[in-house]
DNA sequence: CGTGGCTCCTGGCGGC
DNA sequence: TGCCGCCAGGAGCCAC
């Protein structure tokens, strides 16, 4: 589930509980979320310590301390988080709990175990070594044109992959490409000018409203088909119904009146 | 380089 | 009701 928008809505999460407090306790439930360390690393560098600021580069989550490390958080497909103090408001799947000086706690709550929690000392490295692109909300128009002179892949695909830009998941990459009128099959090559001038309008248009509706449901404006992604979901702004196709082997949802192969 | 298949996990759903 | 296969919003790896 969580690409650009709800992780970047974890990490203003994050801003708003979980700075400048002391750090007393960190359980694992779990130690398959830790990726490459183990618990005595994650305590060493985070007990007693406070998280100062936070960042996001695509879908992770970089938490700095003030002793100059960062929690680094990925989500996976079913991560989040939840901040609570009564031991009955804790999540099932509580991987990560951090408890702080005020009898508060943050969870990293993660029914599957695809998600990865680190701690790092720098952040340009790690990305790095994740070959992770450019942040899709940092990426300036140029850069994004250029970025598809250079790849011929299916557009869906190019959007998706990280290494390329950072941030757009599968249904980032449907809405997309739906409110730009672009097939998700269409090879890169064959895109317009004017239309690459327009999804890139869309792709901040689209991550930007979604980060504002803390990428809840329920409360997408009309015109955007992410309520709608169910099987024959129909769109009900148009009379046209939604189809599904595979991509990259993921599932994919789209208009078939208004998103023609070019 | 691009694509597709497999894998890591857990759990919900539909079909039989 | 029970069992089974399929599917899910991520991503790394490998073969072609």
């Amino acid at each position: 589930m969580p690409e650009l928008p709800e992780v970047e809505t974890f990490r203003r999460y994050i801003d708003a509980t979980s700075l400048q407090k002391t750090i007393l306790d960190i359980s694992i439930s779990n130690t398959k979320i830790l990726e490459g360390i183990d618990q005595g690393l994650l305590e060493k560098n985070l007990l007693h310590k406070k998280f100062e600021r936070t960042s996001r580069h695509g879908k992770y989550v970089f938490i700095a301390s003030n002793n100059k490390h960062f929690l680094v958080l990925h989500f996976g497909m079913t991560g989040f988080l939840k901040y609570f103090k009564n031991e009955d408001e804790k999540p099932n799947h509580t991987r990560l709990l951090i408890e702080f000086d005020n009898n508060y706690k943050l969870a990293y709550v993660n029914q599957r175990l695809f998600c990865k929690v680190n701690v790092i000392d720098d952040k340009d490295t790690y990305t790095h070594d994740k070959h992770l692109g450019i942040d899709a909300l940092d990426i300036s128009f140029e850069e994004f044109r250029n970025l598809l002179k250079k790849h011929d892949s299916m557009i869906k695909s190019l959007l998706m992959n990280q290494s390329i830009i950072a941030g757009i998941g599968n249904i980032y990459a449907d809405e997309i490409l739906f409110q730009s009128g672009i097939h998700p099959a269409t090879k890169v090559q064959k895109i317009s000018d004017k239309k690459i001038r327009n999804m890139y309008d869309k792709l901040r248009n689209v991550l930007n409203v979604s980060i504002s509706v803390q990428a809840d449901f329920e409360k997408y404006p009309d015109g955007f088909i992410i309520p709608h992604r169910k099987k024959q979901g129909s769109y009900p702004k148009g009379n046209e119904t939604l189809k599904t196709m595979k991509v990259n082997n993921r599932t994919t949802y789209f208009c078939p009146v208004h998103q023609k192969k070019s």
